[in-house]
DNA sequence: ATAATATCAGAACAAGTGTTCCGTGTCAAG
DNA sequence: CTTGACACGGAACACTTGTTCTGATATTAT
């Protein structure tokens, strides 16, 4: 709460506990903590862990073994969204049904704090050159969120009845027209009438994966 | 391994663990399990626990208290990425220190099944929109890991020494001169010599967070 | 039916673990 | 200088906790 400034050995501490956390999964023991800060009593490990629980960095279970909880790990907490498929500029976006199967190859983990908590969320993959105006490349990956209704300035899934086509553009309405604006800045706008697009979704998060993916002609340099 | 099927005692238990897990954040005891699961004796709770583990459902460490892991939930183990700044076409990329503080309002959380295990890695903010060769729009995040080597294919943040600015690009090494390929297939390479140019790391993640960051101009719509 | 295997219960042990007490050193305020 | 708050180190204690041993009961195979 007073969120004062924090020791270096504090500080030391803190770092430890979150890696320490995130690779092992569960929280460590004062003896590790000290062990890993150069810490050789535990009274002062103890001690400092107070320290930080007064300022809301952790919380401390009493008389539990690794009894230590993130504080800040709370907005960090992890969703599941379901990859259902992928997205053509030649088809409507294919919503998943209700029953949400557990694949776990086919799941993709975020953090709240980048999506959200994930209601009605779901995961498309790329697939065709088409979506350039909106910056997206084949392969990448797109994070919607289903809904019918999108506020301006929002980069929308949207259904072009006219030309059979599903397109990624930033909504606005203005004078009873929708004007659809590419996320490249070097393109034009469009404006259309609202009865003759349909809201698919909203997206939430749009990421590209690089690693091992164009496994093309790989030769070592010097 | 086996994936046979598992009995009631086991299935209760593998809840419960993961219930805990999900509310405390850390793993319960075998004795929280057997009171959970009405088991009275301890060891009949490590039998089960190290059948749970054969099957591949959990895995446990030896002779640590609460050491259990979900199986399912290695891949989605999270990296601490920091986020060191912001990444401009005009200037080198600008590498953290060895040391990582611990600050919680500039850290990325991403899981390890997207990203690795996230060693020498960081994250940049991209500024300009010089880099949409590369697909990139501004206000994009870019996860690098820092390295003088890439593969080819491998995208890459180059420094070009001639005309001072950084890029990032397909990186391919042919007949001793290197061929730097942009993301945007509309585009074309280009070819410049080894010695002109200095890896400075590897793209793994590019991302784009949507929401409520193009508030401009909001008119609510019907 | 008989043997073999799997599952279970109770108990005990050794090590792990959080807590507490006492003493020391530092440093700024009085 | 004295005082008090603060941070630290060492040690001891009591409880927790994983492990192991012995034996009993249930299930399955031969």
């Amino acid at each position: 709460m007073a969120q004062t400034k924090l020791s270096v050995r504090q500080e030391d501490m803190l770092t430890f506990i979150t890696n320490f956390i995130s690779q092992n999964s569960y929280p460590p023991t004062i003896r590790e903590i000290g062990k890993a800060c150069h810490i050789t009593s535990t009274s002062v490990v103890n001690y400092n862990l107070n320290k930080l629980e007064e300022e809301g960095y952790i919380s401390r279970m009493l008389r539990v073994s690794r009894g230590i909880q993130l504080g800040k790990n709370q907005a960090s907490a992890l969703v599941q969204i379901p990859l259902v498929g992928r997205i053509f500029a030649s088809e409507p976006v294919s919503f998943p049904e209700a029953s949400v199967s557990y694949a776990p190859d086919e799941t993709i983990n975020l953090t709240q704090d980048l999506v959200g908590d994930g209601k009605k969320m779901f995961a498309l993959e790329v697939r065709g050159d088409s979506m350039i105006d909106a910056m997206i490349n084949e392969g990448d990956y797109v994070i919607m969120k289903q809904q019918a209704r999108v506020n301006n300035g929002d980069l929308a899934a949207i259904w072009l009845i006219d030309s059979e086509e599903t397109t990624l553009k930033y909504f606005y309405l203005e004078n009873d027209k929708v004007r659809l604006q590419p996320a490249n800045p070097t393109m034009d706008a469009i404006y259309v009438d609202p009865s003759t697009v349909r809201i698919q979704g909203k997206v939430m998060l749009i990421f590209r994966q690089i690693s091992a993916r164009k496994t093309v002609s790989v030769i070592p340099n010097n």
